[in-house]
DNA sequence: TGGAAAACATGACGCTCGGCATGTAAGTTC
DNA sequence: GAACTTACATGCCGAGCGTCATGTTTTCCA
């Protein structure tokens, strides 16, 4: 018995608004954005569809609200890991093994389904652009702070380079492909990372 | 007035068919797979519900089939033109350059929408990754070919880095991000492959 | 040349989806 | 504590989906 003694309207909207929210992106990342129904989400939630109805007036809506919901998530938890990391080399490679487990968990498998999802929904793109792109520069900013010997415009192509291999590689793993294989190339990429690094800062071009 | 005079039945069947899966092919592009119908396929294809039926007695099936279709174009386009590429640096310039254009086109648009689906298609999934991981190997079987001073272990791991960034880089266009960007960020990767091939080729480690 | 078979068209069925109208419970305000 | 607003539940509707049953045309083969 789950005693719901006195809620604040504040409160139990929070509440179901978060809970409809996480179902969300439970739904995208089991089911994919194609089988992601409302129903499916508020059954996963515990509510009913007309409090969707309540909270968001259309699918579409929900769906932007969960794409800031789940960029918010990420970014927090890439600041805090990116705070407390070594400078030099290994820094550097320290780094790109946060981006990895940032951009390659089970939030950034939702996100990318929202983001294919959206290529062909102007709506969906419209909503999701600019948190992605306050993501991305929070994350730069971050990363720039931490290996501050480096020219920022180098540490900004590698940061980049970064990324999106990652991302890449995150599509690999979607698929199944050899896991391996992608330890190997994210251990090269680190090596060579850590030389361009070194490159940069001894003798900058 | 098209006349279609005499047709032979394998004619006709081939004829089709291949109009069901480019127009399979035509909605992934512009319209994504949550949105492909099988009624908006046979509408662009010019023939009836019932003709995809007799061909492809499900859904999936036909999804299969055009995963197929997609990849044997795919792979006739990159081997044309992995033919002819010069040797040494200047030729892993240019097989960086291809890779991208290969990976980034409105064919590999589409096997993205099909990858994505995937991960949650189990079905899909199966019919995919064989024929992908076919057009891997022999993709990278030509890389190997023209930059065969290279030590095939270092060859592989650039290949499979450059394509593994490409995606990334392609899912970035996808969303609309800045293409000046994805020059800067091809043209540095180009200049690092470039560096570790004659690092790779002065002083194999 | 006529019948079998393959290739395709047509229409209908069951199902699920998203959205809406309406009813009920919980909290707020005076 | 009564009026009022907010938060949620229930039930229904039209639309679109994939699939199937059945008719029609075209090619093949003996």
């Amino acid at each position: 018995m789950t005693e719901t003694a006195h809620r604040t309207q504040a409160q139990r909207r929070e509440q179901t608004r978060t809970a409809l929210l996480d179902a969300t992106i439970d739904c995208l990342v089991d089911l994919g954005y194609a089988r992601t129904s409302v129903q499916e989400i508020c059954a996963r939630a515990g509510v009913s569809k007309g409090a969707v109805q309540h909270h968001f007036t259309t699918k579409a809506e929900l769906m932007a609200a969960a794409v800031e919901h789940l960029t918010t998530k990420l970014r927090r938890r890439l600041a805090a890991s990116l705070d407390d990391l070594p400078g030099g080399g290994t820094g550097v490679a320290a780094a790109i093994d946060l981006l990895w487990t940032g951009y390659s968990g089970t939030l950034s498998t939702a996100v990318t389904e929202l983001w294919v999802a959206a290529r062909t929904d102007a709506e969906l793109r419209a909503a999701i652009r600019p948190v992605d792109r306050a993501l991305g520069r929070a994350t730069l900013e971050h990363v720039t702070q931490v290996a501050g010997e480096l020219p920022p415009e180098r540490a900004e192509m590698l940061f980049w380079l970064t990324v999106n291999l990652t991302r890449g590689l995150a599509l690999d793993a979607e698929l199944g492909g050899d896991p391996n294989r992608r330890r190997q190339l994210l251990d090269e990429w680190k090596r060579i990372a850590v030389l361009l690094y070194q490159d940069a800062t001894t003798a900058p071009s």
